[in-house]
DNA sequence: GATGAATGAGTGTTCATTCAT
DNA sequence: AATGAATGAACACTCATTCAT
C-alpha cells in the first residue's frame, strides 16, 4: 500500500492545508465574537471575516456549530495553558505559584484581550441540546481544579491559612474573569499593574488572620 | 371630562392590565434566559412560556427587543437591591458592611438562581449598534461603585488596610458572580455556606499584611 | 314612534359626533399618506396622527381599509370640486372655461399640496380585490369625462380646433398632476405660476396649426 | 493560480447564474407589481412567481427590498432608454426630436406596459427614511432634464416660439405618463394612433400663436 | 477537495381586524 | 357607544446546513 501523498498531521487525520484553513476559521471566529459578541457572531460574519466566499466552507470543514466553537474554546485555553504554564511551574513556593498564576492570566489577558473575550463569551453562552453549558463545565473546572490543586498542596505545606481552597479558587478565578471585563468597558484600566496588586490581594487573604 | 374607568398606574401611564402582562413576559422571559441561554432565547420561546398565543403579543407589549431585556435587567437589579440594601445599611462599621454586602448577594443568588444567572448572560450578551455592551456598563458599574464608595469610607475610618478600593472591588464582585457559575454547574454546592466563607477571604485580604 | 335624540345627518343615517369622529380621521389619514407615501400608510399612524389610543376606532368607524380611503378619495374630490367647479361656471367662453380649469387645479393644488398628493397616491395604489384600480376608474374619469364635455362643446361652438377631446384631456389632466409631482420634489418651484404658463400652453394646443 | 471555471459578467463581479437569477426576479418583480400594485407587493408574491421556493432567495441575490427595486428601475430605465433614445438621435429637427420622443415613450408603453406602469408604481410609492420619494428625484428630473435640453436647443435654433421648456417638459412626461394611465383603465385605447395625435398637441403648443 | 447555490425553518416586527366589556 | 386587549397572518430578513457539481 502506498503512502498518501498528502501529509497528515497528528490531529484526527487532517492534512496540513485542512489543518491551516481550520486555524484560519478558528482564528476568524474568535475576532468576531470578541468584536461582536457569542450571540451576534454568524457564519456569514465569520466567513466574511476569513476571507471566504461562502458560510459552505466552514461547514465543511467543521462538523457544525458546536465543533467550530469547541475548536475555538481548545484553541484559546491551548494558548493561555501555553503562556500561563510555564510561568506557574518556575516559580518555587505554592505561594509564589499563586502569584504567578494570577500575574500570568492578567498578563495573557492583556496580550490577548481579544481571546479571553471570546472565551468567556462562548463559555457562558453555549449549552448542548439539554441545555446544559458542557463547555463551561469541562473548562471552569478544569482551571478551576489546577488552582484548587496549587492550594491544597500549599496547605499542606504550610504555605496557606484559614484556606478552603475550592471557594478560595473560585473566588480567585472570578475576580480574574472578571478583572478583564472591567477592563474592556474602562479602557484606562492598565491590565499589567491590576496583576500585582490582584496577587497582593489574595496573598493577604491567604495568610493567617493573626 | 370624567376619570377614566381604567385604572393607570404610575409607571409611565400604563394601565394595571398592561402592566401585569408585562410582567408576566418579564417573568417568563427571565427563566427562559436561565434555562436555555441568552443566545437561544427567541421571542416564541418567551411567548410560549408565558402561555400566549404568538410571539406578537410581546411586541405589542414591548417596543422592541432591548426594552423587553432592559426590563428585565431592571426587574432583577430592583430585586437584588430590595434584597440587598437593608441589610448593607443595618451594619454598623464598615467591614461588617463589606461582610453583608457578599453574603447577602449569595443569599440573593440562593433564593432567585434563575434572576442572576439571565442577569449575568443579559448584561454580557447585549451590545448596542457599536458592538458596546452598554447595559453591562450602567449595571456593573453601578454594582461597582457602591462597592467602592463602601471600601472608600471604610479606609477613611481606618478600619481597611492596604486597599486599592477599585482593584478590590472588581474582584469580590467577580468573586461572587462567579461563585454563582460554579454553583449552576456544580450543584452539590450550598450558596449560604459559600458566603460567610468568601466573606471571609475578603475579611482577611483586608486587614494588613502584619 | 318617536325621534332619535341623536340627530342623524344625511350620510347613511351616522350621527353627527360619529361623522365628527370620521372626518378627523379621514383628516388624519390624508396627512400621514402626505407624508409618509401611501404604501408606508398603516391604521396605527393614523390613529397615532389622530390623537387616537388604538386603531381599533378606525375599524370601528370604518368598515374597513377599503371604505376609509374610498372616503379619503371622496373628501378630497369634494374639496376640489367645491374649489374649481365655480371657477370654471363663471367663465364666459369654453376657451376660458379651459383655462379656468387647469388655473384652478393648480391653485387648489398650492392651497392644499397635501390632499392632492395623497389623492394620487392612493388612486394609483389602491386595487380591488381583482387587481383592478377601481377607486382610480371611477376617479380619473370623472375628472376626464368633464374635460372631455368642455372640449367637445368647445369643438361644437368653433372655440377649439383639430382636438381630439379625451386625447387632450388626458394630456391636461396628466400634465397638471405631474406638475404638482414636480412641485413636490423641487419646492423652489412657484405653482401658481404654473397656472398660467400651463394654461398657455394648451390654449395654443387647440389653436389651429395655421 | 488557476482562473476560476466559474465565468464572471461584468456586473459588480457576479457570476452568470447569479445574473440569470437576478434577472429572473427582476422580471418577476416587474410582472408582480403590474399586476398587484407597489403597496400589495410582496417577497412571497414575488418569489412564487419566479418560481422560487422562498423569500429567503431573493434576500439572498437582492441586499434588501430596496436593492431590488433600485435594480427593477434600472432595468426598466435602461430598456426604456434603449428603445426611445436611437429613434430620437435619428430624427433630424429638434422639432422632429421632440416628436420622436413622445411617439416612441409611447410606443414602448404599447410594447411593455407592464414596465412603464411598475416604474411608475415605484417610483411613486418609494421613499427614503426621511420620507422623501428619492428615487423619483433622480428618475423624473432625468428625463425632464434631457427633454428640457431638447426644447432649450430647439428655442435657440429657433424652432420652437413662446416656450418655457421646464413647464413644458414637466407637462408633456405628465400627459405621456398619464396616456398610459389612462389605457390600462380603458383597455380599448390604442397607444399608438394616442403617440402622434400627443405629437400633434405639443406640436402645435410649440409654434407661435400667430 | 472545494464551492456556489439553494433550502426551509427561524428571527423580531407590523398589520388590519375582532371581540368582550 | 366606545375601547383596550388580543389575534394570527404576513412582513422582510438571517440562520446553519446541504447538495450537486
Amino acid at each position: 500500500m502506498l503512502v498518501s501523498a498528502k501529509r497528515v498531521s497528528e490531529h484526527g487525520g487532517r492534512t496540513f492545508t485542512e489543518e491551516a484553513r481550520r486555524a484560519q476559521i478558528v482564528r476568524a471566529a474568535i475576532d468576531t465574537v470578541a468584536e461582536h459578541g457569542y450571540p451576534n457572531t454568524s457564519f456569514s460574519k465569520i466567513a466574511q471575516r476569513a476571507g471566504l466566499s461562502s458560510t459552505g466552507m466552514i461547514s465543511y470543514y467543521f462538523a457544525g456549530k458546536a465543533e467550530l466553537f469547541d475548536e475555538v474554546v481548545a484553541t484559546v485555553l491551548r494558548a493561555a495553558e501555553e503562556f500561563v504554564g510555564p510561568r506557574i511551574q518556575h516559580a518555587q513556593t505554592y505561594r509564589a505559584k499563586l502569584r504567578a498564576y494570577i500575574e500570568s492570566n492578567l498578563d495573557f489577558m492583556a496580550k490577548y484581550p481579544g481571546h479571553t473575550l471570546a472565551l468567556a463569551e462562548i463559555i457562558i453562552g453555549t449549552r448542548d441540546r439539554d441545555n446544559v453549558p458542557v463547555g463551561a463545565i469541562n473548562q471552569a473546572t478544569a482551571s478551576i481544579d489546577a488552582l484548587v490543586d496549587c492550594l491544597d498542596k500549599g496547605l499542606a505545606a504550610g504555605e496557606f491559612a484559614d484556606v478552603e481552597p475550592r471557594v478560595m479558587a473560585v473566588a480567585i478565578r472570578g475576580a480574574i474573569d472578571n478583572t478583564l471585563r472591567h477592563h474592556m468597558l474602562t479602557p484606562g484600566v492598565d491590565l499589567e499593574s491590576y496583576g500585582s496588586k490582584l496577587a497582593d490581594i489574595f496573598d493577604r487573604a491567604t495568610r493567617s488572620a493573626s
